[in-house]
DNA sequence: CTAATTTCGAACCGTTTCGTACAATAAAGC
DNA sequence: GCTTTATTGTACGAAACGGTTCGAAATTAG
């Protein structure tokens, strides 16, 4: 096999990349963008000045990159909560929980980066990728609605795309009430009866087949 | 009857002081609390710097000002939204569509400084003033939903807390994506969408009676 | 017309912030 | 050991920012 990179060659650094850009994430996700500043990061990355610029480049740069990682790792948890229960409700509401717990995390910033602070940036590109971020997640539930529909779970004429969209809607005002401090546990209360609402069957429908 | 004030006395301010107040909201609603520097507030308020300093103090004391004034216009508005309406529907339909067009209005930030901006403030008083006037808010939807069921709207056992907080998230939600760019088309859509979920009825009911 | 009062505008000062330059440091290559 | 390469820490200059000072301007009172 291949020797991998025994040693890169100068002067080891000393942090590692992808923890700095976790603890980037913390720091904008805590102060919201415009309330970060260079010195803010450098303290809380543990990365020099000019390590910092000449690795990460300057604020906005950053900040790019620390929420594509975020969005990325976010999502895949996201996921995971939403299709790993078998049972459609489950599924909803682990969704939903997921979004609550990590908005509440103690040793944390409370609320999420992709739907209280991002949001905040006055910057196109940005806007653009929060508006494709969230069309993702809103395919993924609708994707797993229609799942529930080929289970027989929701009947055949469920709204799966609207619902899909509320639960969305529901994530963002739980995100942003964890922000200003809601206690987690009004959250999660909260998150439940949000899933038992979107799965209501529309009017003047027949009782769910169940 | 007394004549009141017929001049002040010295210079007289070229600037009106409600108007001032307005311009710098839509300042802060545009650009976030942090974003927002003296000089921006002097260039869009059209007040002179040592005037602002001296009318409206420094930029926190402005801000929970403008907050204060913003949340008391909305709140009446909402209100009116919510309560002009016979019909429940009507009601709950209005009020998210209020929500709606507020935060897409052309000449105006999108958003919504109580909803989007102010939750970014990293300040136990705009924290504080922000739950209770969530809370003010969720109240008088759980009252408009109690009268729905005076009026046979909804069946008594109707959960109006739980779907008077539902509603409201609905409104972050919506708010939110009018900032990142979702087009006033697809919110007003959903709006309506929203007001008809939060109205079914309970699993397990009976048909509504009407 | 003069004095008193209030606001305005320019300009200023100390501080913070940004981005970079430069020498010192720590490793590998030879 | 000496060179080469890569990273670090200090430290600096320029720009931005916050808050205030001060004289000029605009108005009323007498």
């Amino acid at each position: 096999m291949i020797q991998k990179t025994a040693r890169p060659r100068g002067r080891p650094r000393n942090f590692d990349e992808g923890e700095a850009l976790e603890r980037a994430t913390q720091v904008f996700w805590l102060k919201g963008y415009d309330g970060v500043t260079i010195d803010d990061l450098v303290t809380g990355m543990g990365v020099g000045r000019p390590s910092l610029y000449f690795f990460f480049g300057d604020k906005r740069t950053l900040f790019l990159r620390v929420l594509k990682a975020y969005a990325e790792s976010k999502s895949a948890l996201a996921a995971q909560a939403l299709l790993s229960p078998p049972a459609l409700r489950d599924s909803l509401a682990g969704f939903l929980r997921h979004t609550v717990e990590s908005a509440t995390e103690k040793g944390s910033a409370p609320g999420c980066l992709l739907g209280c602070v991002a949001p905040l940036v006055n910057d196109a590109e940005v806007r653009q990728f929060l508006q494709k971020a969230g069309a993702a997640a809103t395919a993924l539930v609708e994707r797993r609605l229609r799942d529930g529909i080929k289970a027989g779970e929701i009947p055949s004429d469920f709204p799966v795309a609207a619902r899909a969209s509320q639960v969305m809607d529901f994530t963002r005002g739980l995100a942003m009430r964890a922000r200003i401090g809601t206690p987690r546990k009004t959250l999660l209360k909260d998150a439940e009866e949000a899933a038992d609402l979107v799965l209501l069957p529309r009017r003047g429908n027949a009782a769910p087949d169940h």
